[in-house]
Order: C-alpha cells, then structure tokens, then sequence
DNA sequence: TCAATCCGTATC
DNA sequence: ATACGGATTGAC
C-alpha cells in the first residue's frame, strides 16, 4: 500500500461519504471519455451490415436472434453460419452469425460486432432450424442445443484444408445382405433414386446388420446424396465403420464420435460440414452433423439408454434424426433386433414402414431359444448346477454348447436399484392410480407410489391377484469366477464394466458378459444363456419389459441359427410376455403389444411426459404459474429420487398430456422458464420424455 | 433537497 | 449475468 492510498484510507475513515462522493465523480468522468473514446462512428460493411446473431447465454428469455452491426473491417470475416464475439449486456459473449441481411427490424442503434472468430460456417442453415425446432419440443433454449450440435473450435485444425473424398463409385455389387427382408431391395432402389422411404427394421439375428446399413448408405449415396448412420457405442461405430470402408472404399465416410478428442473431432466435423466426407457414422454426437444433401438418417439399437443426451434440453438421438427428417425431407431408417414403443408408434401412425425378414428366413436364421424355470429342486439334483446356481437345464445347455464353440452367459449387473415386485409371480409393483412404480420409502410406511405418492397398502396384483410384494436383493448378480468354478477345465472371460471384449474366437469358451457388453464371437456362440431374468425386470424403470427384451435379443442374436445348432436359454418364469416374446421371436408384437398398454396406462409414446425438478419452493411456484393445457394431470410432488447428489432435498412432479398436447406442453413450459429466468428465480429442471423415468 | 437504494426491465 | 431508469426511502 503507498502512502497515497493509506492517506486515502485516512480521508475515507473521517469524510466517508465526501470521499466516495469523489471516487465517483472520478469514476465517471473516466467512462465518460472511454465512451468518447468508443463512440468513434464504425464504418458499416458494403453489403449486408447487420448480423443476426444468436449469442450464448445461458438465459431462457433472451433465447433469439440479435442484430449486430458488421463493421467493414469483419466484411470478408462474417459469415453466415460463423463464430463471433459480441458485447452483451455489458460483457463480452460467444455468438453464431444466423444469418447477414440489410436491414434490421431493431428501433434502437446496433452495436458493432467485437470480434470475428474466424470465417469457418459452422453453424449450418438446417441445424440452426433444427436448434430452434428441439429447443421448442424439449422446453429448452438453442443456445444449449448448439452446444450439442457445434463441436469446440480448434484453431490449428481449422487452418488446415479437408481432403475431399473420392468420386463415388457407381454400380457397385448392391445390396444382397436386404434380399433377406421383404420390401428391402424396394427401400434400397428407392434410396438410390432419390427417394425418402421411412422404414422401421427389424434385423435378422446374426453380424450381417453393420453391412446392412453400409449398403443403405452406398444406395444413399449413389443418388448423390450424404446419410447419417447412429450407433450406440464405439464398439458399433468400429463395426459399421469397417463395413462402409468394405463397401464404399477407403475415405469416403468419416467417423464422428465424442471420444475423438477436440482435434480430431473438429477435423471429422469440418469434413463433414465443409462437404468433404458425405457418409457419416457415429455415436450420439454425431445426429447433429451437418451432412450435405442429407439423403438418409438411420438409427441402430434405439431403446439403448445411451442415445438419451445427458445435457440439457435431454434430446434423444432418435428424435433428432426424426426430426431431421421431416424438416430436410430425407429418408429414415429405424433399426434394430427389438423394436422399441416409439417405432411401434412410427408404424402404428403410418409415418414408417416395417422393413422384416419373412418368417421362412427367420427361422432359418435365428436360434432355437427355450426358457427353464429356475425351482430349487432342479437345483439340488447337480453339484455342478447347484455351484453355479444354474436349473439342472440350463447347465446341461451350457456343457452341450461348450462341446461346439464358445457359449455366452450374460447376468445382470450387480447393484440394480430394485423397486417392489410381486412375491408370487414376480411382476413388477405399479400404481392402480398412475402406474408409477411403487417403493417403501422407510420400513414402516406402506407400499408408495414414485410419481404421485399414493399409499397402496392394499395392493394386489393385476397378474396373479396376489398381495405379498418382495424387492428382490440387490448383488444377485454372479460373477466369472463364480460361474467357472462350475465348470471346472473351460476357460472363463469376462466382458463387463471397465473391461468390454470386442470379439472372442471360435473356440469353446466361457464368456460371461452383463448386458450390453457381449463380445461378438466368430461364428456365432453355440449357446447363449441368459441368467436371472427376474432381477432384470426387477428395475423400477418404467420400461422395463421392453428395455430387458432389447438385452435378450441383443445377446441371443449373437447365436449361431438354429440349423448350427445355436441355442438360448433364458432362466426364468416361463409365462413371462417378454420372454414368450423372446421365444418366439417377436419383437414387433411385443412392441406392439405394449405400446397398446401404454396408451391405456396414459404413458409414452401416445402421452407426453414430462418431469419438473426443484427445491420444494420453486418448483411450488413455477407450477403455480405455469398454464397448463386443459388435459395436463400433474403427479406429485414427490421427493426426487437422489440418485445423484445434486438432487438431494428436491421435488419433482410428473406432467402428462396426451400426445397431441404435447406442443402446447412445451410451449407452456417455455414461457414458465423465460419469465423465470427474466425474474431471476430459483432453477427448476424441465425434462421432457425422460427416458429411465422411475 | 440530494443521494443511496431497491426493483423491474432490457439486453441489438 | 449486468446496466439502466424510475420510484422510494433516508439523512440533513
């Protein structure tokens, strides 16, 4: 501290009020001559001076384009589509050009732009249409769907020109793999002449579905137009990837995933957006990639948890593609073994067709599944079963597999939170009033609702008319070495967690995966099981039948067919609809099927729900002013689940509409958060079609 | 009477 | 988030 300022101190102490009074004066005289200083005139580009900018803040109300002056000295700098600087509300923020006009609507005097970041159009015309159509459906704001869209600019990478692909190449060798589905040759021609089929398919068990969707994508491309294929993991995206270098040649697609890293992936997404590469495969990062000509979106495996985005507004990959779809008019492919309720929906409303194998070649293709009821005393007849905690058939399936190949048993991963189930038949508890899934919140409190918080100490079951409930134990769960010490002399892999196999060989072999993380093996498995079906269907997930069938199919048509011998085995309640369904090899029907009793039950996809998470206050009040459509129940407050930390202590309600009140939903929704953004209220989070809904 | 402070509103 | 304007309160 200088003399000067202790003295200042001093001053301040005995004339506070004459010093501050000073200090401001000062103070203002400076911002008065900064302002002078500024207020020198910017000379205004030749052409098209004002930039329509949507700057990046995080608030609700301020969710729209900005008119900025483009000075003449950014005239060459400032595209449409590109990233610039602007002056805020006093600081200095992020923004993409949405586009550059001559005129502004804006009555007041624009300020100039800050900066031009670089001249690179990231921000596609069809993507910032895009941003505004999902920020609308998932209540949210554009500037945290670009977030998602746009990947972090890496200066160096920009510098560097994209290497433009190869011609295409024509009359390639179409397509054989789509002789096997009725109507597929049809959707091939169709893509290649141009057309936009919509097609919900249901793949034929087996590794032939990566090359399956390369062919899709070369018929896409022999039109002339780009296509977008998502998958869930990288595993997929390695399988689809060699399949589209099989089938279209060495860099004539690109792979977009979040797991590049920043260089790598900036350099896959100029590519793209720069028009190098026009095929594109990838995980969820990818459904916003600006192909150019966009001739075909296709999703593989869309009931996998992992398309659901984790950061707000919480869109989900399949309904980005849809959407992008039906806004740039290109043809949609939804794929998979299981169907999912909401392509049973796509079919069931006639915006998409069923792309199946006949029944003829699925027999011939998939393998011979039977289920084994898991009673205690088949297990006590065999040492070895009983070891392993295996039905006497099961074991004996599992050693006959061994003699021909390897054999896959997949269990459920251990720790599953588990709501209440039927203690006779094992169906999963829900609410007669809403059908929320119901829980003990402590010991002594009846069965209770999750969403509405009803109390059910009468609950009996719809299935079984029963009226015991357990809640199956946590960690039944087995593991490797458990299950090898059962077979003693056969080699025991496991692929689970941190440690997932890619492929296993030929070779007979023990490979014991939990869902999701099933190595491939050459030539298929001799026998797949599927162990503790019931714990399973134990989770308090709202989809939990459909979501377990998808792991079942995932896992059995990993199978050899059943003419070589291939078997399933599934260990559990025979009646079970999800496994009669898994027998018979139906995922359709069962899709179908449920997708009915979701409309009764008042659930997705025929209503639209949505959650509201806050601190008790808030979320009081955002309800209270929030205008609901006239159909809208609201369930709750309930305490939130606190899966996470930062959930603990709040509420959350769920709000259904019927689907077609689902746009006005959104909309109401919108309005509550920008006035309470505007207003500077507490944050509640909106979550519109949340995916694992307890 | 003037200035500090609070509140609501706009942010180009 | 800031920034600003207008109303309100408070100290002489």
């Amino acid at each position: 501290m200088t003399e000067d300022e202790r003295e200042e101190e001093g001053q301040l102490a005995l004339l506070p009020q004459l010093a501050r009074a000073r200090a401001r004066q000062a103070k203002k005289a400076a911002e008065q001559q900064g302002r002078q200083g500024r207020k020198r005139p910017v000379e205004p580009a030749p052409e098209r001076p004002v930039a329509r900018v949507l700057v990046d803040v995080p608030l609700a109300h301020l969710d729209r384009p900005f008119d900025y002056l483009v000075p003449a000295s950014m005239h060459e700098q400032v595209t449409d589509g590109c990233r610039v600087r602007v002056r805020f509300a006093g600081q200095l923020v992020d923004g993409y050009v949405v586009e550059r006009v001559e005129e502004s609507e804006h009555a007041g005097r624009l300020a100039p732009l800050a900066r031009a970041v670089s001249p690179e159009p990231v921000l596609a015309p069809e993507i910032a249409t895009l941003s505004g159509t999902l920020a609308a459906r998932y209540a949210g704001t554009r500037s945290d769907v670009l977030r998602l869209a746009v990947p972090k600019r890496h200066a160096a990478t920009e510098k560097r020109p994209s290497q433009p692909a190869t011609p295409a190449p024509r009359d390639t060798d179409a397509g054989r793999v789509w002789d096997a589905y009725q109507g597929g040759q049809a959707f091939l021609r169709s893509l290649t002449d141009g057309g936009s089929p919509r097609a919900v398919w249901t793949a034929l068990p087996g590794p032939t579905w990566p090359e399956a969707l390369a062919q899709a994508a070369a018929a896409t491309a022999r039109s002339g137009r780009g296509a977008l294929l998502c998958v869930p993991d990288r595993r997929d995206v390695d399988r689809v990837d060699a399949a589209l270098t099989e089938v279209l040649g060495p860099d004539r697609h690109v792979v977009l995933t979040a797991d590049l890293g920043p260089a790598a992936r900036y350099r896959a997404f100029l590519a793209v957006r720069r028009g190098a590469a026009r095929v594109v495969v990838g995980t969820r990062a990818a459904a916003f990639a600006p192909v150019h000509d966009l001739g075909l979106v296709a999703i593989w495996d869309d009931g996998d948890d992992l398309f659901a985005e984790p950061r707000a507004p919480y869109p989900h990959t399949r309904e980005v593609l849809l959407l992008r779809a039906e806004e740039q008019r290109c043809a949609a492919l939804i794929g998979g073994f299981a169907h999912t309720v909401e392509s049973a929906y796509l079919l069931d409303t006639g915006w998409a067709r069923p792309l199946a194998p006949a029944r003829a070649v699925l027999r011939e293709r998939a393998p011979r599944v039977v289920i084994t009821g898991a009673t205690d005393r088949e297990l006590e007849r065999d040492p070895g079963a009983r070891m392993a905690r295996l039905p006497r058939s099961a074991y004996d399936a599992i050693r006959g597999g061994l003699e021909h190949g390897p054999v896959l048993l997949q269990t459920p991963r251990r720790g599953y939170v588990s709501s209440l189930a039927c203690d006779r038949c094992r169906t999963p508890a829900r609410c007669p009033v809403c059908t929320g899934s119901l829980w003990l919140p402590t010991a002594h409190t009846p069965p209770t609702c999750r969403w509405c918080a009803t109390e059910q100490p009468g609950w009996a079951c719809p299935e079984c008319g029963g009226h015991g409930l357990r809640a199956p134990a946590l960690g039944e769960g087995r593991t490797a070495e458990e299950i090898g010490r059962a077979f003693p002399g056969v080699s025991v892999r496991s692929s689970a967690g941190e440690r997932v196999l890619d492929r296993v060989g030929p070779e007979p072999g023990l490979v014991v995966a939990t869902p999701g993380a099933e190595p491939v093996a050459e030539g298929g498995y001799a026998c797949v099981a599927l162990l503790d079906t019931w714990l399973m269907l134990a989770r308090p997930d709202l989809r939990v039948a459909e979501e377990s069938l998808r792991r079942w199919l995932n896992a059995a048509a990993l199978a050899r067919p059943a003419s070589e011998g291939g078997r399933v085995v599934a260990v559990g309640e025979p009646a079970t609809p999800s496994l009669q369904a898994l027998v018979r090899w139906d995922p359709g029907g069962f899709a179908r099927r449920e997708m009915a009793e979701r409309r009764s039950a008042h659930l997705p996809p025929a209503s639209r729900l949505v959650t509201v998470t806050g601190v008790e206050a808030d979320l009081e009040e955002a309800l209270g002013a929030l205008r609901l459509p006239a159909a809208a129940e609201v369930l709750g407050p309930v305490p939130a689940p606190t899966r996470a930390p930062e959930t603990d202590g709040r509420a959350r309600v769920v709000v259904r509409v019927p689907r077609a009140q689902g746009p006005a939903l959104s909309e109401a929704l919108r309005q509550m958060q920008s006035q309470r953004a505007a207003r500077k209220l507490g944050p509640v989070r909106v979550h519109v079609d949340p995916v694992g809904l307890e």
